[in-house]
DNA sequence: GTGAAAGCGCTAACAT
DNA sequence: ATGTTAGCGCTTTCAC
C-alpha cells in the first residue's frame, strides 16, 4: 500500500529507490538492461514495498498478457485430466497463466469459450476440438494456437500415435484368435475418431481381421450403455471403442444383457483413463502419453508466441501403448487354449 | 482493424458515428445513460468496424477485471466435475469468465496458485481448500471470497449438510443390522473430514452405533487401496469412507484380499462421483449436489463482487441424499432376513 | 546505464 | 444527454 491506499505502483518504488521510474520497469521486464547495483537496489525497494507489477497495465502497453487458453472438449472427460496437468504444469514453469475452457462436448459451446477468452490470452490450446478446420483456422489467424488429437493443416499440433495405437490393439486381439472387429465409433466431429477408424480400415487386413462399424450417441459412459443393442445386433468377438467411455458404457451394457466379456467379446478402449482400471472387467485399452502431450503443446505454443524457430513437421506424435487388462480374452470357440496371447507392439 | 492496422477502439467507433468518444464508453458500459437513438448509432459504428473492448484497458481504469477464479483442491477429482460445471455456468451467465487452478492437493501448491491469479480477478472460490482458516482469512482481506465445502469464520461458504448425510448413511447400516462401523478418514487439512468425522461420532450412538477410525495417506484411489490392511485389523463389518475415492479404492483392496462386499464388510461412500456406479460392487454414497453448490457459490461471490444485500446467515446449506448400491448390505451374522433395508432420511 | 515524457484504450469526474 | 479532459500503471522511444 502507498500513501493512497492503494497498491505500490512503480513511482512508489522510483521514489523510495531514488530512481526513474522507468528503470524501475526496466529492472523487472529487462532485466539485463540494468546494472546489477541497481537492479539490486530497486529490488530492495520493491520488496520493502511490497510492489507486484499490475497485469492489466503491463498487458494494454505490450498487447501481452501472459496468459494462455486451454479448451476442452469436455473436463467431465477423464482423458482431459493429465493434458489439463501437463499444459498447466509447463505454463506455470513459463510464468504463465493458464484459462481452461469447457466446451461441453458442443461445438456451438466451443466457439463462445472461445470467443470469449481469445482477447485475453496470449495464445490457445485446442483439445479435442469439435470445431471446423475453418474455424480453427479462424482462430489461428488471431492469435498463436496448438491443436491436441489432431491435425489441421497450417497448423502446430501434438497427437497420439493413432496408427501404432491400432496395430498393437489388432496384434492383441489376433494373437487371441479373433477374426473380426467391431469399432463402436465416437462423435462425427471428433478428428481422433475418423482417425482410428480409418487405422482399422487399414490395418485390419494386415492381421486378417474383418471389420464393422457402429454408431454411438454420446462419447460417454451413458452412450456406449445405450450402444451396446446395437453392437450385440452385429454378434462380433470383439469390439474396439472410441474411448475409454463408451468402452466402459459397453461393459456395462453387456453385463446387462448377460453376455460375458471376455469370454463372449474383447472389449478394447482408447486413453487410459481413471475408472478403466476398476471398471468390471478393468478394460484393455491404448494409453496415450496424456500429460506429455499436455507440456509438449504448451512450450510449442510458447514458440509460438515468442516466435522462436519450430521444428519443420508442424505435428509432434507422441508414442501410445497398449495396457492389457481383463476386458480381452481369446475367440469363443476359436480352439486356442492360451487365455492371454501376446500383447502386441 | 483502424488504419493503423490495429483493433479498433473507442476513438474510431467515436469518429465513424460522429459522436464523443466518452458516449461510446458509455454506450457499453453504461447503456442507461444514453439515448435510444444514440445507442443505436453507437452499435452501428461499433458494429461496422468490429469493435470489441479492450479488456486490459478497462481493468486498468476500473480494477475490474470481470473475471473469478476458481481453485479446486485437485482437478483429477471427479467430484470437482459439477462444481466446475456449476460456477463456468453461473460465470458465463454473468458475463464473467472463470480462471481455474489446481492446488493438486498441496498446501504450498494451492498458496503459490491463489497468489498467482488473486491479482487478476474480481473474487474468488475456494474448493474443498487445504489452506489454514488464516490462509484463507488473508485471501477474504484481498479479494471478495466464496468457499465451498468448508466453514470459516468470517467468509461466505456454501457446503452440503454433512450430518443429515451421515445421519442417513447410519440410518441405513442401522437398519441392515450393524452394530459399529468404521471412519476411514480423509487429509487432516480437510475441514469436510474433521465434520464427517464428528457427525459420526456425535450421531453413531443415536444408531447404537459403535465408531472406530483409520487413517489414510491419500484422498485417492490408490490410498484407499493401501489404507484396506489397516481397515481389515479391526474387523469391521461396515465402513464409511471419506469420499467415493478411498471407498473405491478401499472396494479394490477388500476384493485383492478376498474379503466379500457386501457380505463381509458394508462400505459407504461421500459424494457420489463418476465411476462410482460401475466399480464392483457399485459404491452406496452421500451424494452431494455438486453442481447447484457450484451455481450457488458463484452468485454468492456476485453479490459480494457487487456488494449487494446478503442472506443473514453466512453458510448456504444445500441437502445430501444417500443414493444406495450395492457395496451395503446385512450384517454378517445378524439374523435379519432382510437384504436390503430403509434407506434412511 | 539512466532519466524524461508520451501514450496504450478505457472510464469517470466535471462541465455544458 | 453528451462533450471535454485527466488519468489508471506500465513500457518505450528518445535524450543524455
Amino acid at each position: 500500500m502507498n500513501a493512497a491506499g492503494r497498491p505500490p505502483t512503480i513511482y512508489d518504488v522510483a521514489r523510495l529507490a531514488g530512481v526513474a521510474p522507468s528503470t524501475v520497469s526496466r529492472a523487472f521486464s529487462r532485466p539485463g538492461r540494468v546494472s546489477s547495483q541497481m537492479a539490486a537496489r530497486v529490488q530492495a525497494a520493491a520488496n520493502e514495498l511490497g510492489y507486484r507489477a499490475n497485469a492489466a497495465a503491463r498487458a494494454l502497453q505490450t498487447g501481452r498478457t501472459a496468459t494462455i487458453g486451454l479448451v476442452v472438449s469436455d473436463v467431465t472427460n477423464p482423458v482431459h485430466f493429465g493434458i489439463i496437468r501437463g499444459v498447466e504444469e509447463a505454463a506455470s514453469q513459463a510464468g504463465y497463466t493458464m484459462l481452461l475452457a469447457d466446451a461441453q462436448e458442443s461445438e456451438p459451446h466451443e466457439r463462445t469459450a472461445v470467443e470469449r477468452l481469445l482477447p485475453g490470452v496470449d495464445g490457445v490450446v485446442l483439445a479435442s476440438s469439435r470445431m471446423s478446420d475453418r474455424a480453427i483456422r479462424a482462430v489461428a489467424k488471431q492469435r498463436p494456437l496448438v491443436v491436441l488429437n489432431r491435425v489441421v493443416p497450417g497448423s502446430r499440433s501434438v497427437v497420439s500415435d493413432t496408427e501404432a495405437g491400432v496395430r498393437s490393439a489388432l496384434a492383441h486381439l489376433h494373437g487371441l484368435g479373433h477374426r473380426s472387429v467391431t469399432y463402436l465409433a465416437g462423435p462425427e466431429a471428433s478428428w481422433a475418431d475418423g482417425r482410428r477408424w480409418r487405422a482399422l480400415l487399414d490395418l485390419g487386413p494386415e492381421f486378417g481381421l474383418r471389420t464393422a462399424r457402429v454408431a454411438s450417441s454420446a462419447p460417454t459412459v451413458s452412450g456406449g450403455l445405450a450402444a451396446a443393442r446395437d453392437v450385440l445386433r452385429l454378434r462380433p468377438t470383439a469390439v474396439i471403442a472410441y474411448n475409454d467411455l463408451l468402452g466402459i458404457g459397453l461393459l456395462r451394457g453387456l453385463a446387462e444383457a448377460e453376455v460375458r466379456v471376455p469370454e463372449q467379446i474383447s472389449v478394447v478402449g482408447f486413453d487410459n483413463i481413471f475408472g478403466s482400471d476398476f471398471c468390471t472387467p478393468a478394460l484393455t485399452t491404448v494409453a496415450a502419453p496424456l500429460r506429455a502431450i499436455g507440456t509438449e503443446a504448451f512450450w510449442e505454443l510458447h514458440r509460438l508466441i515468442d516466435r522462436q524457430p519450430l521444428r519443420t513437421h508442424p505435428v509432434l506424435t507422441l508414442p501410445t501403448q497398449l495396457v492389457v487388462r481383463d476386458s480381452t480374452g481369446v475367440r469363443a470357440g476359436s480352439g486356442s487354449r492360451r487365455r492371454k496371447a501376446a500383447e502386441g507392439t
